[in-house]
DNA sequence: ATTTTTGCAAATCATTTGCATATAT
DNA sequence: ATATATGCAAATGATTTGCAAAAAT
């Protein structure tokens, strides 16, 4: 898994270097909070993330780390998901529009790309007179090692 | 605005339907929750249906509310949306897929059918290698009437 | 120096739950 | 009769907020 340390660390680089660029501090309760989230592997919680925290000993208020999230996912390098089931959950992500598969059993995600959704945008707003500003796409299944751990199930092996 | 009660009382009636089919009981409270959904006009809390049921002096607590919201959620005909904002919202529904374009302005909400999603979600499928169960697209957007009160507006007339 | 952030604890808000009572079939 | 559904009030959980103290520019 040296691949995804060095992931992590380019992920909480960019994270702060997007703090720079919009004129925030980059605060010691910032960068913890940016090295925890970029350290999930799957979308997760802002009381998961307050756990982690106190867990490593890292000094951060549960309010901190709710304005962290807020101020990352206003910047576009994280995004709140809301589940199906009602709850929501934050995932880091490329700034650039795109949207999420969501495993429904181990929380990973994927970004996927358009794909012709601007398309479908364009088309709801001639048939419905609406004019479209934006739009969200979630799509949830099983990520391909959940599918083979259920299939192996399902054969009750 | 004729047509609108008419339309009401049918959405109310189909409400109470889905009822009897799924083996639920007509209750007095569900009746008066159904009859308060079918009269919204745009998507709604369920603290506002709340506040209306009390201004009508009907004998509903708020759990009730919750509980009918759910249960009608679960037989498809009335949907909760999460909003951009964060917050969510309820409305009423067919009971078949489709999608839904929300007015950022004044909340109302229209249908959209499934315009080619379903092969986009294949591909995603098929790209990501997630065995993809279900989706949701939500459009925002202006509300033809209220796209021209901001034309409007913004000739500051 | 000045402005932005933080931490805490209290406040808020939406929703859920336990349980005794009431109601629909 | 009997299973379901309700109401209430209390519990829960997630987030937000006020405000004085701390940290960044």
């Amino acid at each position: 898994m040296r691949l995804s340390i060095i992931c992590a660390v380019i992920a909480a680089a960019s994270l702060l270097a997007a703090l720079d660029r919009s004129g925030h501090r980059a605060t010691e309760p910032r960068r913890a909070v940016a090295t925890l989230i970029a350290a999930q592997p799957r979308h997760f919680t802002a009381a998961e993330l307050a756990a982690q925290a106190r867990a490593q000993r890292l000094p951060i208020g549960r309010a901190t780390i709710f304005r962290a999230l807020d101020l990352f996912a206003e910047l576009g390098l994280v995004e709140r998901l809301e589940l199906p089931t009602g709850g929501h959950a934050y995932v880091a992500c490329e700034p650039t529009h795109h949207h999420h598969v969501i495993c429904s059993r181990c929380s990973r995600t994927a970004d996927v790309p358009d794909l012709g959704l601007a398309e479908i945008a364009r088309e709801v707003g001639r048939r419905t007179g609406y004019r479209i500003e934006t739009h969200r796409l979630d799509l949830f299944g099983l990520c391909p090692s959940c599918a083979a751990t259920e299939a192996r199930e399902a054969s009750h092996g």
